[in-house]
RNA sequence: GCCGGGAUGGUGGAAUUGGUAGACACGCUGGACUUAAAAUCCAGUGGGAGUUAAAUCCCGUGCGGGUUCAAGUCCCGCUCCCGGCACCA
């Protein structure tokens, strides 16, 4: 305890990081069992030539503390590093230098981990793996066998995603959004489509379980919710139209059956099969360039939805099975071929897209829900109304009518008589409560619906309300009756300060209409006009069609998910061969087991050419030739590296097993992942891939699980210093190397965790990395006021309530608040005269997960010859956590008045009693009366009064 | 357009889930040490009024309303920012 010298993490952390690797005491325990372990997994990085940055370091930093602490708690820790080593970037390099890729990834893993080691992370390296070395992409070939075996893995020749600059196929997952346009996500270079025969897993099949068991994971809810709209099950029915003069039938998907009676024409995607069948031969050449027109579109300009819809008549007639009217069929590049069935019947009025289409092009709108406001109640007086819609010719005004007692707006509407004619009623109604003299012209669109209670008949009302449209014939009003004036006043507003100030929004359905047309309800509500079926609310409605459909044999209810299957080759060089062999006359066979890997082979001309590289790779093909017979050869297209990374987790439990990707034994024991962080950008690629993968395996009977990562967070971005994302680009990088070498990895690793709450995005501060540099310096120096052990009660309650929140912070991973309490810890040990030697080491034990140099330092100089990282966490005394003394506040109506210094869990009459004493209080207490005395415990007493 | 998430001092961020807003840190200001600087240490630091100084008071969590003894936190209506999806029938 003698040293005076300066804290200097560089005279102590190369030290550390050869000990520890020489006393292995980060080495997965043997002891573990399924009870005890836990396994916490950091996402595994792609390791490119720029090496990590700080942002990269964030994650192995935040799960290295929780592993550290997990160990302290006695749990048994699997944590791994592995390198997700095939991929593109490292190909695209080796292009442009002609040195095989394998030279350029093995030399950024070695720097890589260099890094992680620096940083002072605790992996047990034995475990390492690469997804580019044969021992490993043996199973990842082993994973396709077991695909292909279970009918998951297929080809088709169908339109894909092509990168014209990666010259590859790309996932729909690899595909993003920017500025409106479908880019690759490696290289930014816009998409392009075209039809390839391609190799694709059937991750459709397991659309509705992924979806489910979402409701089994602890993953963030956003995370959950994205995930399951990227599945994006949706419940309907699927319906057989007959069409009219022909065998065929249109089948079409709908999630509205309740509306089939407001299906008024049909749709067919331009790629529909039937298209050229049923087309007419008047109508031929129209579609016909339809179709081809739609074929030159790109992706982005048939989705580009600022654009009208378009469309052409085919000239054939569908049946309406449900109103057994014949209706048109069109055709148009709004329906998308691949959802559903690429047909849809269209229903203008309860659909935004069919409406626009049939205003465009003059098809009939029938209305058959209509909307219900308010909740049904059982002793409601049903009344029929109307509600008028009177515009004046001289300025543009609408009329309405306000509701004195309320200051209500509304239009004027008013109840039919029995036997009235309902525009009759609108007419009578209109001179009644305002004098005004009108004719009625037409009704505007259906009924409306709602449930209210009516203020003024002071009873429940059930209202079928229908708008009408009134023609004002003299401009000045006649004398209204006394009463109507007492209630309300006839007001002229102009139409957009009617919608605005209308009181109820089914008062101002009417106006609406009559100002834009009609108007699409998607919503649930009544079914109308739909015989049989009419009076039912949308939900019923649905489950009766569909019974309806399926009793006479036209349709069923059907489920149909956004999900595609995954497309998985790539013409690429630097990924893991397909394990397929083609025969002389083309078909395919798998690969036999026995016989993996499928080596990638050396003598490859990777430049790109959009043929796979192994197309022209002599020994690859001519070991086929040897093994298969003549006329044999090899697929040549490689694997998505998503499938690599699908099932790293599995290999880490049993990373040298020879015969299985891994053992039963190891499955059971590690798996399901407890703790699972990484990027929000994974969430619908490699986070949906490896929940498929897991649910092959658990089908297959591999493991007893079908959920591979139990608990998901994700850590946010380190932006630079100026707020943009860390890129060379911007010139704002922050090497955690460089960060080491002037301030210490102790230093590095708080203060990434003391930025902010990990899942944030915040940006680097270089002068924020000192506050922390003088933190631990502070922490070096408390060495020096170490005594014998000092029984004074302040410090064991200090460092028994720091015990208890830094435990409790890192549960929750809250680093940056458990960070700052152990800062308040030292500034207060600071100004102590001796530091309990017991109390001092308890404070160690906290801050070596996060510290693990400097406490390890520290431990020794105490005398210790173990590691401090082989210690318990230490064990606080919930009575000692506790403050003997409490600072109650007394607040006046709420306003803070004074603060009073009390014993903890003092009662309210002791507190009052100080409370009177305050002469503070007292001022504001003067000739007042105390109405209430609200007391919380521990925090606060305020005194309601009045004058 | 739809769906998520967010907005708190000069900055990063705290706030026991309705109970003293601004913990902790950065920065800044002043001081100590030094020939000087760095480092370190001490004090102050939301805004305003007030005073020699204090005491003291008022205002304050994107904006406008509301509920409550009490609102950063709950409710209603907006604005802006970030992320995702985007004709999914």
């Amino acid at each position: 305890m003698d040293s005076k010298a300066q804290y200097d993490p560089k005279a102590i952390e190369p030290k550390w990081i050869k000990k520890w690797a020489e006393t292995g005491i980060y080495k997965t325990p043997e002891d573990a069992t399924h009870e005890n372990k836990y396994y916490i997994l950091p996402q595994l990085p792609y390791p490119s030539g720029s090496g990590l940055h700080v942002g990269h370091t964030e994650i192995y930093v935040g799960c290295d503390i929780l592993a550290r602490f997990k160990r302290m708690k006695g749990e048994k820790v699997l944590q791994v590093m592995g390198w997700d080593a095939f991929g593109l970037p490292a190909e695209n390099y080796a292009v442009k230098t002609n040195i095989h890729p394998r030279i350029n990834t093995d030399k950024a893993i070695e720097n890589y981990k260099s890094q992680l080691v620096k940083i002072g992370a605790s992996y047990d390296w034995d475990r390492e793996v690469g997804s580019h070395n044969p021992d490993y992409y043996k199973w990842t070939q082993w994973f396709f066998l077991l695909m292909y075996n279970q009918g998951l893995a297929y080809r088709k020749n169908q339109k894909v995603n092509w990168c014209p600059s990666c010259k590859t196929v790309l996932a729909n997952e690899q595909v993003v959004d920017k500025d409106g346009q479908e880019v690759c996500e490696r290289c930014d270079t816009p998409v392009e489509h075209k039809m390839m025969e391609q190799w694709y897993l059937k991750i459709t099949e397991y659309a509705d379980r992924l979806a489910k068991d979402l409701d089994k994971v602890d993953w963030p809810k956003e995370t959950v919710k994205r995930q399951r709209d990227w599945i994006g099950r949706s419940e309907g029915a699927q319906i057989r139209f007959e069409i009219v003069d022909s065998d065929k039938t249109l089948k079409v998907f709908t999630t509205r059956p309740d509306t089939i009676f407001g299906a008024t024409y049909m749709v067919l995607a331009p790629e529909h099969e039937l298209v050229k069948q049923i087309t007419t031969e008047e109508q031929k050449g129209e579609v016909e360039k339809y179709v081809e027109d739609a074929k030159k579109k790109t992706e982005i300009e048939r989705t580009d939805m600022t654009k009208s819809k378009s469309g052409v008549f085919t000239g054939a007639y569908a049946i309406n099975p449900a109103t057994e009217k014949n209706i048109p069929i069109w055709i148009a590049d709004y329906v998308l071929t691949d959802y559903g069935t690429g047909a849809i019947m269209a229903v203008p009025a309860h659909d935004q897209r069919d409406m626009d289409f049939a205003k465009k092009y003059k098809l009939e709108i029938k209305e058959v829900v209509i909307p219900i406001f308010g909740k049904e109640r059982k002793d409601e007086e049903f009344r029929k109304t109307i509600s008028a819609v009177v515009q004046r010719e001289s300025d543009g005004k609408v009329l309405a009518v306000n509701w004195k007692k309320n200051n209500w707006v509304s239009p004027v509407i008013g109840g039919i008589d029995d036997e009235e004619d309902l525009l009759a009623a609108a007419e009578r109604e209109v001179l009644e409560e305002t004098g005004y003299k009108c004719k009625a012209v037409k009704t505007l669109g259906g009924e409306i619906e709602s449930h209210f209670f009516a203020d003024h008949k002071n009873v429940y009302r059930h209202r079928l309300n229908q708008p009408v449209l009134l023609e004002l014939l003299e401009d000045e009003p006649i004398d209204v009756n006394e009463d109507e004036k007492d209630i309300q006043d006839a007001v002229w507003m102009s139409p957009e300060e009617f919608l605005k100030k209308c009181s109820h929004e089914e008062n101002i359905i009417g106006l609406r209409r009559y100002l834009y047309g009609a108007e699409t309800f998607s919503g649930y509500g009544r079914v109308v006009n739909s015989g049989q079926f009419d009076g039912l609310k949308s939900e019923e409605a649905k489950e009766a069609v569909v019974k309806w459909l399926e009793e006479k044999g036209i349709g069923e209810a059907k489920v149909t998910y956004k999900l595609r299957d995954w497309s998985v080759s790539r013409q690429r060089f630097w990924g893991a061969p397909i394990p397929m062999v083609y025969d002389p006359e083309g078909n395919l066979h798998p690969v036999d087991e026995k016989d993996l890997p499928v080596v990638l082979p050396d003598d490859v001309d990777f430049k790109p050419t959009g043929q796979s590289p192994l197309t022209y790779s002599k020994s690859f093909q001519e070991g086929v030739e040897e093994k298969y017979g003549k006329g044999w050869r090899r697929e040549v297209d490689t694997l998505d590296t998503f499938m690599c990374s699908s099932w790293y987790y599995y290999r880490y439990l049993d990373p040298k097993n020879d015969k299985q990707f891994a053992s039963p034994e190891a499955l059971k024991k590690w798996m399901p992942v407890d703790f699972y962080l990484g990027g929000p950008e994974h969430v619908n690629g490699h986070l949906l891939y490896s929940r498929f993968f897991t649910k092959v395996l658990y089908d297959a009977g591999y493991i007893d699980f079908d959920e591979p990562f139990k608990v998901h967070r994700h850590q946010g971005l380190i932006l630079g210093e100026d707020g943009r994302k860390m890129s060379k680009r911007w010139g704002n990088v922050i090497n955690p190397t460089d960060v080491v070498e002037s301030h210490g990895a102790d230093t590095l690793r708080m203060y990434e965790m003391f930025m902010g709450p990990l899942s944030d995005d915040k940006p680097w501060s270089t002068k924020g990395v000192l506050g922390i540099k003088r933190f631990l310096g502070k922490v070096w120096g408390l060495k020096d006021k170490v005594g014998e052990e000092k029984p004074e009660t302040t410090q064991q309650v200090e460092i028994n309530k720091l015990i208890k929140k830094v435990g409790q912070d890192l549960e929750t991973l809250s680093f940056n608040t458990a960070i700052a309490k152990m800062m308040e810890f030292v500034n207060y040990a600071q100004n102590v005269e001796q530091l309990d030697q017991k109390v001092w080491e308890k404070f160690l034990l906290v801050l070596a997960p996060f510290a693990p140099f400097i406490t390890e330092e520290l431990w020794q100089e105490l005398g210790n010859e173990t590691s401090i990282h082989l210690e318990k966490w230490p064990v606080y005394d919930e009575n000692m956590a506790k403050d003997k003394m409490v600072t109650i506040a007394v607040q006046v109506n709420g306003k803070l008045r004074d603060n009073l210094e009390m014993p903890a869990e003092s009662e309210q009459s002791e507190v009052e009693i100080e409370a009177k004493k305050s002469e503070k209080i007292g001022k504001y207490l003067a000739g007042k009366a105390i109405i209430r005395v609200i007391y919380v415990k521990d925090r606060l007493i305020n005194y309601v009064v009045g004058e």
